[in-house]
DNA sequence: CAAAACACTTGATCTAGATCAAGTTTTTAC
DNA sequence: GTAAAAACTTGATCTAGATCAAGTGTTTTG
């Protein structure tokens, strides 16, 4: 499954092959199942996960029980906490498989080696959080200013192909209203 | 007022005086006046901006003509729009001073020579990046999860300070709500 | 320093979306 | 293959917060 991440690499970056075989030899190859986690509230992360197949979610569950979800992440993305893995601080996300799932993992020493050792993968490296950022920057702009059938149909047009493959509970958490609510909403949506 | 924007630099990095000297070749001071514009809708943004006093606001205007409040940023923090910016594409917010303000401006340009050509500085830099995503993440995760009430005290407590300089109606679309329930929510506070 | 513009408060009413409840359909696991 | 567990739908009702409206207080500006 490394071949998966090789291929992100070429497609970003140009790397002699001495500096890929390098980066290759940090590698953790690591196989989820489906509902098995990643991460769990309360532990201190300490990787960068890139997943070559299946669909993670991000989550938090605040004192009433109810979970949040914060992020879906799918093949060809990262995930993991950067606020834990930065602060070194216990998690308040878990994170766990919606699919069987693939990853490769290196350790966030390793990464920050790498991205010391070769400029064009800490450049690549930035690239993505900026990315990250404008994402985020987007999700709090829709949040505000949109209603929940916005919300939705600005979801479905953003991430086409993520409402077949994620329930839709977990889709209306990430958007922020009931399943009944989304539910609803879909029902609605199908008739025009 | 460059010298507090030095202050912020070597309070963070250790530079040579030749470095410093460098940077500062670069730098272009920019004065506000309160209600002025640094940036407005359909603009593309060129810079990377420093406040070194007074505090801007960064907002959208939905087709229904609402504003919505996207982020405050006040003296030792930056601001502008990193999507118009990356992307080169017309900006979608609109960025005003809220007191008169002063800033150290760079254009991207000089911006990314300067963290190519020194190290430290891209570090910093990316530190940065970094501390922005996760209060991005952390706001997601309050618009979530918080109800109005909860929304207001986290914002307080995060941001001790901004509720007396910046005025209600603003906060009020920064957390997502209508003046009249900031102000019903402030009432009950007061009270406990 | 007056009046216009803006910022905040308070009350009455309304509504988008939540909650509660009871199905049906789909998936999972032995 | 079937029983139990999840996931989804639909309806009835409720509520947090929005909207509308009519004040008062406070800046701003000529």
């Amino acid at each position: 499954m490394y071949e998966i991440f090789q291929k992100y690499l070429d497609d970003k970056v140009t790397l002699t092959q001495s500096e890929s075989d390098y980066i290759q030899s940090f590698a953790i190859i690591k196989k989820l199942r489906k509902r098995q986690y990643l991460l769990q509230e309360g532990d201190i992360w300490k990787y960068d996960a890139f997943i070559t197949k299946g669909c993670l979610r991000t989550y938090s569950v605040d004192e009433k029980g109810s979970e949040h979800v914060n992020s879906f992440s799918i093949e060809n993305w990262w995930t993991g906490d950067r606020e834990s893995l930065l602060l070194q601080q216990p998690s308040r996300f878990n994170i766990d498989a919606i699919e069987d799932s693939e990853l490769v993992l290196f350790t966030h020493e390793n990464f920050e080696m790498l991205c010391h050792e070769i400029p064009a993968f800490n450049n690549m490296v930035n690239g993505i959080l900026q990315k990250s950022f404008i994402a985020a920057q987007n999700r709090i702009q829709a949040s505000l200013s949109f209603t929940a059938e916005e919300k939705y149909l600005n979801f479905i047009t953003k991430y086409p192909g993520f409402a077949s493959r994620i329930p839709q509970t977990m889709i209306a958490s990430y958007l922020g209203m009931t399943p009944e609510t989304l539910s609803r909403i879909r029902k609605q949506t199908a008739k025009k």
